[in-house]
DNA sequence: CTGTATCCTGTCGGATACTG
DNA sequence: CAGTATCCGACAGGATACAG
């Protein structure tokens, strides 16, 4: 790598830019959701890709990971603070590609 | 793939969301460049990726591939409407890098 | 200057089976 | 229900050499 035309933008993109990750984001943006559901919403990934997702998003503190002590195990994924300021941009992707399919 | 829950933003992520693309768009936004410019802007990206990437922009009418005639050869890539149609989301992405990188 | 063609390695990412 | 572990094929992507 080299940083002499180091750009914002290769920042965020080494943040979200991955197949699955603005998806997983999008589709918290309304509600917190429990990883079940959140998973179902992103038809077409694996388990693992899911499981691997999500972690990463954690840890770039893009979203909030909680786990509630109950049988059977109940874990709800929500956006942080820093995940929410992502909303006006993962909105922007979702109209340019609505407007851009139809034609 | 399924979609029965396809969402647009999975679409514009299709055409953009890898890591050079829309740096390589970004690039362009203000003026037209000759290859060996534009591809010294994307410091890091190996000769056979930045072929493969505006190739593929190419193919999905982002940009458009001028050759000039001449010796030595001169080739100029510019955006197209489309392409240009997303200077709002690519400045969007810079920001938010701009932005979040400072805390 | 611009682009192509190989070769080669690491990682992505799916399928499956399994644990708490 | 949620997550982990392993296996393994596919391909992203770099280095190098070469062509027009």
């Amino acid at each position: 790598m080299n940083e002499i035309n180091f750009c914002p933008l290769d920042y965020t993109m080494n943040l979200i830019g991955t197949k699955w990750k603005p998806i997983v984001l999008f589709h918290l943006l309304e509600e917190p959701l429990r990883s079940g559901i959140l998973q179902k919403k992103v038809p077409g990934i694996s388990n693992k890709m899911f499981t691997q997702t999500v972690r990463e998003l954690e840890k770039d503190g893009l979203l909030i990971r909680t786990v509630y002590p109950v049988v059977p195990p109940k874990v709800e994924y929500a956006l942080s603070t820093r995940g929410k300021s992502l909303q006006y941009i993962l909105e922007s992707l979702d109209k340019w590609g609505a407007e851009d399919c139809k034609k």
